[in-house]
DNA sequence: CAATCGTGCGCG
DNA sequence: AAAGCGCGCACGATTG
């Protein structure tokens, strides 16, 4: 076997045939018009970290090239040219490509092990559900029912039986290209193909068991050459002013709040044992030894002051927190997680080559939606004190403008189109205020009054339940979320619940069919097209354990149902989001505009052009997504709104 | 002492 | 008996 490998290096190896350079284009002919390729490097910085190797091949034949001797962007010619017209297999493309957009080396057409797998077991390896499955029925069993692998090795033993020996991965860096590392880099391409084919064959009957086709597959193969230049584009944030308008800020709201908190604790007779004094005898500060962080701690401080609360959400302290203190504990919250989410932390994943912020992207969830981390650029604040000053320290270029924007309603859009309930689709028509005249119908009050005070609870107004019941229903609420969160009884919720249903049948119809189909099946559908699946491993424990779940089964049997109506609503967002990103990111390389896509989050893209170009792209860009938008929505009107700004603009 | 769990909250 | 979906992050508390 091991003489398949050609090992392409200055260095000389002992047992592996080794060639220079000029043997590549032979080489590369060993193949057919299908190849496995990966490379090996130093870390996982595109921008900070080199290239070792790069591996092409198939189960015949493996080429090892030496990057230290032959340096990729050398090679740039030969391998665009023949990358131009070969499926290239990578497993988990999104780490390669980021190294190879740093030489310009471009991959057509692409299939990504990894992604078909996350396709193939939508749904499956859910850590909630593994722990849950766990605590039930054992590790055994979460094991079997739930658990995933998408790892390379993990793939070539379920699809080709084959054990690859991963235990090398950690110290190619000090070894270099000794035999076992090179043997090693062969069978990361190896067998690339044979699990392409094993995996088309699964999801080919995909589509006679689920009527999932492989356009999903498709979708996912383009998209991630989109996260992954994203990925590598980043995003810049002006660092000086994040220090001084934002952590300094919080730092120091976060002290006058503790300080506030501690004097009430000084004033309380109750909580007196918790008082501390600091300092000399001629200063004392009144200080306590109660960490406000430690949820515990609040809660028992809460208790002591006769808060017969059982949490410390925002939420119950809003609502049930009578004593002053609660207040203080909510302003103390908002800048301490600032602070800690937000803080200096934060700004340390500012890449020292960039000065830009270049987040890694888990680009499949259960739904089809994307996940970022390190940072999680999908959380950035936009709300409460600080929201607009964060958004305004992501900035472009010198040169530069930020162009971006979002989708309007569009989940709700999917819920007319689904539906096709009258009202509900009207509305859209007509380009009505979908809340207000929901609003309007479910409370049978003229539209002219829905901003007024909500009579049970005067803090809100009648639009504001209305949005709550939009947004809510999509995700399976409930007349006792609905009481909790708009401060009625659980009746009078249920009432209006009714009510409203009662003014949009056809969307309770559409809502309890997916719930249904959720819990009687097992799995549920993103429609097509780029249908995908969502298994739910729970209802197969359930089939099999039927004897000691009974309480169980009721939770879980609501969760699914509630996750059945959200899914398809939530995944065809992704789906479009992701449609209009492969557009956008063609309409750049085809006509080689001067943009780069920044960011997308949930229902919004972000871009960053040259000024002179900021008009036309902002119309090219907000056409993009209107477009994806219409693959998918077609009774209704889609709506994008895109700006210019000198930062991120929400 | 490190690893894991629980709580709470940022976004849509 | 549970009761709005989908995530990642950071801290304190608990566990091994």
């Amino acid at each position: 076997m091991l003489s398949n490998i050609k090992f392409i290096s200055k260095q000389k190896s002992i047992s592996i045939p080794t060639y220079t350079i000029d043997y590549l284009p032979e080489a590369l002919e060993l193949f057919e018009d299908v190849v496995g390729v990966d490379t090996e490097t130093t870390g996982y910085d595109a921008h900070g970290d080199r290239l070792l190797s790069l591996q092409i091949g198939d189960f015949n034949n493996q080429i090892v090239i030496d990057s230290s001797h032959y340096p990729l962007k050398e090679l740039v010619d030969v391998l665009n040219e023949y990358f131009k017209d070969k499926v290239v297999i990578l497993q988990n493309a999104q780490f390669d490509l980021r190294f190879f957009y740093k030489y310009g080396i471009d991959i057509p057409k692409l299939y990504d092990t990894l992604l078909a797998e996350c396709i193939i077991t939508g749904g499956l390896g859910n850590k909630e559900d593994i722990k849950n499955v766990k605590e039930l029925l054992g590790k055994e069993t979460a094991v079997k029912y739930v658990d995933r692998h998408l790892g390379l090795d993990k793939l070539a033993l379920k699809y080709c039986n084959i054990e690859l020996d991963k235990s090398i991965r950690g110290i190619i860096h000090r070894e270099g290209m000794s035999e076992r590392v090179i043997k090693y880099g062969a069978d990361d391409v190896k067998y690339l193909p044979e699990i392409r084919n094993k995996q088309l064959e699964i999801l080919n009957t995909y589509e006679e068991k689920y009527g999932i086709g492989l356009e999903v597959l498709e979708l996912e193969n383009e998209a991630v050459k989109v996260f992954s230049r994203m990925a590598f584009n980043g995003i810049k944030v002006d660092s000086s002013k994040y220090k001084k308008e934002v952590i300094a800020v919080a730092d120091k709201e976060v002290k006058r709040t503790i300080n506030e908190l501690d004097a009430e604790v000084h004033k309380s007779p109750k909580l007196k044992k918790y008082a501390v004094y600091q300092g000399n005898l001629f200063f004392q500060t009144r200080k306590t030894e109660i960490n406000w962080n430690s949820s515990t701690q609040k809660l028992k401080i809460l208790n002591e002051l006769g808060e017969k609360v059982k949490d410390t959400n925002a939420n119950t302290i809003r609502k049930e927190v009578k004593h002053p203190i609660g207040k203080k504990l909510l302003e103390y919250n908002e800048y301490k997680k600032l602070e800690n989410a937000f803080g200096e932390e934060f700004l340390k994943n500012i890449n020292k080559e960039t000065l830009r912020m270049h987040p890694s992207i888990w680009q499949i969830l259960s739904t089809g939606r994307i996940s970022m981390s390190d940072p999680n650029l999908l959380q950035i604040p936009a709300r409460g004190h600080l929201g607009d000053t964060i958004r305004k320290c992501f900035i472009p270029e010198k040169g530069n403008k930020i162009v971006g924007g979002d989708y309007s309603g569009f989940e709700l859009r999917i819920i007319a189109e689904f539906s096709q309930d009258p009202l509900w689709v009207n509305t859209f028509k007509e380009d009505g205020d979908l809340h207000s005249i929901l609003c309007s119908e479910t409370f049978d009050i003229p539209v002219t009054d829905v901003k007024k005070p909500f009579p049970y609870n005067t803090n809100i107004t009648y639009r504001d339940v209305q949005k709550t019941l939009n947004f809510g229903l999509s995700y399976g609420m409930s007349e006792f979320k609905l009481s909790n969160t708009i401060g009625v009884s659980k009746a009078e919720a249920k009432q209006i619940i009714d009510k409203f249903f009662s003014k949009v049948p056809e969307v309770k119809k559409f809502l309890d069919k997916l719930g249904n189909l959720g819990k009687n099946r097992g799995y549920i559908k993103v429609p097509n097209p780029y249908g995908r699946i969502r298994f739910f491993p729970k209802f197969d424990v359930i089939k099999d354990y039927p004897y000691e779940t009974k309480d169980i089964s009721f939770r879980w049997y609501g969760e699914m149902e509630r996750a059945s109506k959200n899914t398809p609503i939530q995944g065809l967002n992704g789906t479009v989001i992701k449609r209009a990103l492969i557009r956008t990111q063609q309409e750049i390389d085809n006509n080689k505009y001067p943009a780069k896509i920044l960011l997308s989050v949930y229902d919004e893209i972000q871009t960053e052009c040259e000024e002179s170009f900021a008009e036309e792209w902002k119309n090219i860009l907000q056409n993009c997504m209107i477009a994806a938008g219409e693959e998918i929505i077609k009774t209704v009107p889609v709506k994008a709104d895109c700006a210019i700004g000198d930062y991120w603009i929400k």
